[in-house]
DNA sequence: GAGTGGTCTAGACCACCCC
DNA sequence: GGGTGGTCTAGACCACTCG
């Protein structure tokens, strides 16, 4: 089943892919707005959304009075751009390879006040805490500390911890995750962390502390995920 | 003299300043998009684009079938977002602040190939070679290795790197910043940079390797910058 | 079923780049 | 000055949510 898609999404990924395959090659101008809305057979708010797309993406740039054209991007790059959405977290990040994943913590607590106020919910409400290290081809990547209000997800199986929550929230609760604000740091890992993680010496983490939202506006997740130095990298494209 | 500014960009400042300020509070529902046109005398399309700056921003969220509704975000988030484009680099990030140079290292050299790669030149072509160290109130903060192509900055006075390098590609020679790619890691810093940011004992860096782009789509800087872990927090708001 | 935001159109005018 | 992308309009139809 082909997802039926808009107009805009549909050149937008035609470009895309003449991008990726060479057929409009690096540094080169894109037809006119009016030619791919001839091209395509659209108007010319559809070809600019889809174009805008692209720009978000950091595959091209627009100039007024001079035209659109394919940024000067290292082929490898070119491939990874759009790859990763960053959402479904480590599953969806991980996807191809082969996932594991230890429970180390189950419980229902009351939040910290921080926590409750970044969730949006009382300190006297109730919050799944959970702690799980996943792993990658048996090898421990990052540990995640997590905690979501019942409030919000009143059901959530153990064995679903076994695997991915996102997935299950999506799929089973069919609730949609609607966006994420993230703080990004460099930390050192505890000493429980380094057993965990399997690291001798010395190893930086990065650290992704996460508020992730529902498509209702509210928080569901809090969570912080430390990432052996060695395995993350957090790649983000900014436009002006 | 103030900008002129586009209608949507007004609509959604107006917004903005609502939801900061409290006239929609957290977790409201804004008014109808129908009732957005009239209240600002514009049309639907013009109000859509309004609002969906504030959803790239983080503000709010909207749901087909059921209507806008503001994020329910804590207040003291709600004061952040938006306020760093995060360009300029450094001086801008800590505009307001004490900030302080050294310039440690600064010759033209041949890149290396993986650099000319990036940047798009030849590998025989010329870079800028610079390494700096940037201060706040008088402590080290960050050390930035920077390279950029002689083909592109035809003109660098050593004067500059002691300030903003960007505000003179922007206010001297006239090029515009278009877009950063940028990677996030976890490391550990080397003997030197010890030393240089002043750490004792073990702290990580957060370092964020970026190639930075002109208006033309032409990569016109790589640089690497190795930030102290405990001063640095990277913050990104991303949309489904 | 009534009402929301999502997509798309055709056309107009404007700000800017470049010759 | 000719041509680019940027903004804006008015109107249409659609997909979805919710009572």
């Amino acid at each position: 089943m082909t997802e039926t898609q808009a107009k805009y999404q549909e050149v937008a990924g035609c470009l895309r892919n003449e991008i990726r395959h060479g057929g409009y090659t690096v540094g080169q101008q894109l037809p006119l707005e009016k030619e791919l809305c001839e091209m395509y057979g659209v108007s010319r708010t559809t070809v600019k959304r889809a174009v805008d797309v692209l720009v978000a993406e950091g595959f091209v740039v627009k100039r007024r009075g001079a035209g659109t054209f394919v940024k000067a991007l290292d082929r490898g790059i070119v491939q990874h751009l759009n790859q990763e959405k960053q959402f479904g977290g480590f599953t969806e990040y991980y996807a191809g390879y082969d996932i594991g994943t230890k429970v180390l913590h189950y419980a229902v607590v009351h939040p910290t006040e921080e926590v409750a106020r970044l969730l949006m919910i009382e300190p006297d409400d109730f919050v799944y805490d959970i702690s799980r290290l996943r792993l990658v081809s048996g090898k421990p990547i990052v540990v995640e500390y997590t905690q979501m209000p019942l409030k919000r997800i009143p059901e959530l199986p153990k064995d679903v911890l076994n695997h991915s929550i996102y997935r299950y929230l999506e799929n089973e609760l069919g609730l949609r995750i609607q966006s994420a604000h993230r703080r990004l740091r460099a930390v050192m890992p505890t000493g429980e962390e380094k057993e965990l993680l399997g690291i001798e010496g010395r190893m930086p983490l990065l650290e992704v502390t996460q508020t992730a939202f529902l498509a209702d506006g509210l928080p569901f997740e809090y969570s912080i995920s430390r990432h052996r130095g060695d395995k993350m990298v957090y790649r983000v494209v900014s436009i002006r």
